[in-house]
DNA sequence: TTGTATGCGTTATCAA
DNA sequence: TTGATAACGCATACAA
């Protein structure tokens, strides 16, 4: 059942049954009310294609997964900001396409994304530090937002992320607190955005504090489980392990815990966490120490302000700092604390 | 750039710059070089709505999101599954709409996907015993799949997935062999078929060995790790606890290992085991006795299959078993054995 | 308040 | 081997 047919059986002209579905006030009650009735009888549903084709809107954005990071989707840091996405695109009226995009393809992707007109915007999950898909988008007129933490405050482009310099700061200070002076940082993959920002908050600290700044305290790996645990007890079994641990996520710290644990000793441990679905939602007590985030709706945020630059292109591009929490507990003490 | 603009900088019909570029036979050679080049200099990129609207075809197919159950794609076994499922699309040259359904919507969803004709088909995840999106999806035209364990083996659609009742029978039976006879099952929510299921194989054991059937230790509870842990800890605290426990899911098996470590017993577990990306992947090794497989690769199985009944829409539907694995280590012994 | 005519960018049909 | 022309299904400027 298409616009013509429907037409037709009501003896109106495409443009009437047109407008009169389409909200027009210049449609006689009467009129709109028949249309209405009929459309529904018959099911009919607007052409997507055709639609956009006559509008120029695609009614839809993509969802930039960066490919080569993170096992894609896989990752729950990134599982959780697509869902909330997703859910704020789909109350917008708007679809959501999925675009795994790998960095080298990102220079022609976003180009080719623009021409073809498959999308009115892109959201960007999970920036790194010289971000390529970023850097192809501004090359670009399709409006984007950036959703995760972004190196600097003042960066050209529209994001919304948390402050994860202050967030490893505050969980590398809860670790002080407990007496410790020797912490071991597990973190992101390097090249991540999220990794540079852990890395200067606890440096930030531990130098003020004159603590021990080796090198071999802070170890890279990626963000996952067994990742976390693998880094944890290369840390542990050192020469002179660290009496405490932060991890950049969850999952490695859940690694971290488990490493802990098979050496049954008495670690301090402290982490970003960002509330995952898995792991209970927010109904679930926090497990660790250390900053908290719901993920989830600084997805949902960065969604409405990719609608909002999409509905207004030239409004100069501001970025927006989520809000976090502190979890002041557990923190095991330090030894002779 | 549009076809348009480009044949007229060359000098040609647009019906004859489309034809080079699509790789019609009937173009001279020395043309279609000309004119590949041209579009290569001119980054001209088809309009995929224009083209969808004339070939009637959208490139595109919509990944449903049973939004009800899972916390979305926060679920780990359903961003895996769309991992996988996203890539084999995008190989093959096709966009994937990410769309959150709820039961409730469900009825009228599938429908409207088809009447807006923006997909071309459909993949169902983790059906339910009475899905009411499959439901749906057989009234209608759209060709579909189901990615996920299937109730029952002689489905009249297509569909790919494990034996979720051999799974949980291999798995219950290795805990037998532990010398166990009082075993608790943590299983997903009613209403999943992959609860159905794993309830079934577990059932058809331990009745066959004539073991305690109490309809107490069956437990169901959303599929992550806090759930896990919580309907580990019912069991284990209740007045005749379980030696041994089966979950349905590796998340839910991470909380009882929670719940039996907090406990310091000694009591044997068991899961199938989705291999997550997040836990290390196949890299990892086996946390727990039971069953395994590479969900990603199952759900990229599917995809393709959802693309060969989009290419023939009247094959017949048939259904596909995915491989796994039984990982016999470890299990703990039951006491005194 | 309704209708006519045109355009959106592409592919497909038919003729040359 | 190429081109003119007509769809595809809808929205909209303009006319009535």
């Amino acid at each position: 059942m298409n616009l013509k047919e429907l037409s037709r059986l009501l003896g109106l002209s495409q443009t009437t049954v047109s407008r009169a579905l389409n909200g027009y006030p210049e449609v006689a009650e009467a009129t709109r009310k028949r249309v209405e009735q009929a459309a529904q009888d018959h099911g009919y549903r607007p052409n997507a294609r055709a639609r956009g084709l006559a509008t120029g809107r695609a009614m839809a954005v993509a969802q930039v997964i960066p490919a080569d990071w993170l096992g894609m989707l896989a990752n729950p840091i990134l599982a959780e900001a697509v869902a909330g996405a997703t859910e704020a695109f789909a109350a917008a009226g708007y679809e959501t396409t999925l675009a795994p995009v790998t960095d080298a393809a990102a220079a022609t992707a976003y180009g080719d994304m623009a021409a073809r007109g498959a999308v009115d915007g892109a959201l960007v999950h999970m920036p790194a530090v010289l971000d390529p898909h970023i850097a192809a988008l501004e090359e670009t007129r399709l409006p984007f937002v950036v959703h995760g933490q972004p190196l600097t405050v003042d960066a050209a482009y529209p994001w919304v992320g948390l402050n994860g310099v202050e967030a490893a700061r505050q969980a590398t200070r809860l670790l002080l607190r407990g007496g410790h002076s020797r912490i071991g940082l597990i973190n992101g993959p390097t090249g991540l955005a999220l990794s540079a920002q852990r890395a200067q908050g606890y440096r930030s600290v531990v130098k003020r504090r004159g603590l021990d700044m080796a090198p071999d305290l802070i170890r890279h790996c990626a963000l996952s489980e067994m990742a976390g645990h693998d880094a944890a007890a290369a840390l542990l079994d050192s020469a002179t392990p660290p009496t405490a641990l932060l991890t950049a996520t969850l999952p490695q710290a859940l690694g971290a815990a488990r490493a802990v644990a098979e050496r049954s000793g008495q670690v301090a441990l402290a982490t970003h966490d960002d509330v995952f679905d898995m792991m209970g939602g927010t109904e679930a007590p926090p497990r660790f120490a250390g900053t908290r985030a719901p993920i989830r709706e600084t997805a949902r945020r960065a969604a409405e302000m990719l609608l909002e630059r999409i509905a207004a292109p030239d409004t100069p591009a501001q970025g927006e700092r989520a809000a976090m929490q502190v979890v002041t507990d557990p923190v095991v003490p330090a030894p002779g604390v």
